[in-house]
DNA sequence: TCAACTTTGTTTGTCTATTAAACAAATTAA
DNA sequence: TTAATTTGTTTAATAGACAAACAAAGTTGA
């Protein structure tokens, strides 16, 4: 019986949401275009219209074009009302970025990581993070969070129960930034910030249901259903990635045989350039120069990984029957040799049902969809909140 | 934009769902409980359960005990207000019950059918409406409403894109039916519905992420997150039992190859038994007889479809990391020679992060599921609009 | 050019529903 | 008996949405 109540300061709240949210979709947006959209009354409107331009969230800029009467008052969001910083630790690199409210990068750092030891690593963190700060600009409300994208599994608590690649193991970093740092931090899965940067700011269409598919060493999974991020119980969702698409196949880094990412990965795909000579020591970005000179076994390379993405895919779509499948992280450079063989794929191996109000896409955020997402994160956590700031 | 706004009266709404909510979950209760409980005020509640009373959802049932002060009165949910009817249509059977508000099944049809056209199918779904509508109690709202599940694939219009085992395809089964009958009537998926089902009268636990896994002559999948029946864009999520478990494996019915349901359901089971001259003409009740008898071919033939249901429940869990696995539909009758291979296949295959806060459970409602489960759903609907009835 | 109409945004008063506080009723404990 | 406790109702205060009236600033058209 957790359950909230429903009372007039909640009613307020919600409705203050909904105006803020006008704005933010909707902007350059009168006072009385916002009324009739949301249906909400004018006399409501005004006058949160006003609490918001008090709090700095939003502002006039001037009157717009008549439509045959009195000519409307411009509202504006207030993109520099407050900052957020987003943090993406890969597995041999660490992106810091700092953002306006709607995702504008204003400052970023990135720095290549190379056999650090678990505490030069947090401490570089840590760094990076105060330097981040150190380079926001001042506002109103001035660093309204920090987002923290991680390769690995992360509880609803902030912990980061394993992530392999960086050789960590029951890592409490909420913990750690949280003694750090006065400021809300949220830890989220380096696919679960990727789906959220593109729920964001990814390419318009349905974006209520996506799914995004981070390719990279392995392969992990960022879900968003109605909208929401979907985590699971316990926040260890979208570990597709290890799900068998070949019985008794390939040993998987998991432990457990045939799962997805020990066929459709960076690393499937530098294990299979091996059995090339010309090919053996090749990094990904060297066999994307290969494909794009043509070269016949490494485009047959490129078209096979790219098929056992689709198949992966294809499960996603036939349990989800999502509105959009995002291709994210290293592979998606490889967009040309691989987009093919995946949606060849997807056609022959779905029902045209699912393939209605379906489109599959790759990211165009590059390596910043999960930085961006966790700053995102960050961001609208605080407008849903904000009467707290008041 | 088509955002609901916040009002006194979407307040109220809400919290009158919650009050009668803690009274359907917690009766018999008093309103000093449920105020205390839920943190509405006791004004609030006094005066929301009055309007409960007059609307007969609820009733007083004298004093109960005191706990150092005056006594409470005891709060009761109305189970017989109304009654709800829900129905499964099976590939032979059709099964119809007249349920109350809680779910006790008053009255229930069960007709085999075989090898009825399509017109002949229809019209003794509607007579045995009718049947289940003329058999209803009198009630101060009689019958609230009609649902049912259905074998194939559901749009979100109530239109039966696909259902290869009834062979339809494209029957706007509501159409048909509301306009025969002028009740709220509600189509949905075999699947869907028994996951419904059990989240409403399967055992407690969590039951807000479960996953429901129909394994019958296909396999069909039922999502609920966040306690929230899950359909997907269009309505078509849950086609799990077509997730490519072994690429280019075996022939699926539905034109793939490697299919999850070309392992591990009943047709799969009954195509592996034709491998034995002993049971190639069995039935799955044959088979079960057999099992039970201890021949070694069938146990063994019943381990590897347990252990193929499993690799598709481990797909499962690793995607959704849910609180609940239900298996339910006609294999569930075989459970005493499937559970084990399929939790070892699971305990085997997933990391066991996968498996805290998880069980895998069978259905207990056996073919009641489906039946129930919309049942439910129209009564769901019905508390949650019945300001619409003062 | 001016009257009529439109559109935008504010002001005013009404109404609904929650809440706190006081109160009444019923019971236990001392 | 009296005091304390618990339950449930009544009363008054308050918040906030809404409708309607109004003011301000346009456009249109004869």
């Amino acid at each position: 019986m957790k359950q909230k109540t429903w009372n007039h300061q909640v009613v307020k709240k919600k409705n203050k949401e909904i105006v803020l949210g006008a704005i933010t979709a909707l902007a350059p947006i009168s006072r009385a275009d916002i009324a009739q959209r949301s249906g909400l009354n004018k006399a409501t409107v005004s006058s949160l219209i006003n609490e918001l331009i008090d709090e700095e969230l939003i502002y006039e800029s001037g009157p717009g074009e008549s439509s045959g009467g009195r000519r409307p008052v411009i509202l504006l969001f207030n993109e520099q009302a407050g900052y957020s910083i987003g943090m993406d630790i890969g597995v041999n690199y660490i992106l810091g970025v700092v953002t306006d409210l709607v995702g504008n990068i204003i400052y970023e750092e990135n720095e290549a990581i190379d056999h650090l030891s678990f505490q030069e690593l947090i401490d570089l963190v840590k760094k990076m993070i105060q330097g981040l700060i150190d380079r926001t600009p001042k506002s109103r409300y001035g660093v309204i969070g920090i987002g923290i994208g991680v390769p690995g599994i992360v509880d609803k608590y902030g912990k980061v129960l394993l992530a392999p690649n960086l050789k960590w193991k029951d890592v409490n970093l909420l913990d750690l930034l949280e003694q750090e740092f006065d400021y809300p931090i949220f830890i989220e899965n380096e696919a679960n910030a990727g789906a959220y940067g593109e729920k964001r700011f990814g390419e318009r269409k349905e974006r209520d249901n996506l799914i995004y598919v981070s390719v990279g060493i392995g392969i992990g999974v960022g879900i968003i259903l109605e909208n929401e991020l979907y985590r699971g119980v316990n926040g260890y969702s979208g570990e597709s990635g290890h799900m068998t698409i070949m019985v008794n196949g390939e040993l998987c880094t998991c432990g457990s045989t045939g799962c997805w990412e020990a066929y459709g990965s960076e690393h499937a795909l530098l294990k299979e350039a091996k059995h090339f000579e010309h090919l053996s020591h090749s990094t990904l970005d060297e066999l994307i120069q290969m494909a794009e000179s043509k070269d016949a076994d490494t485009l047959e390379l490129f078209r096979k990984i790219g098929t056992y993405i689709g198949i992966g895919v294809t499960n996603l779509i036939k349990t989800f029957n999502p509105g959009q499948i995002i291709i994210g992280n290293r592979l998606a450079k490889a967009k040309d040799f691989i987009e093919k063989p995946i949606v060849d794929t997807v056609q022959k191996q779905t029902l045209h049902f699912h393939q209605t109000d379906m489109k599959i896409q790759f990211s165009n955020l590059s390596l910043y969809a999960a930085a961006l997402g966790v700053s995102a994160f960050a961001v609208d956590n605080f407008l849903k909140i904000d009467e707290s700031h008041l």
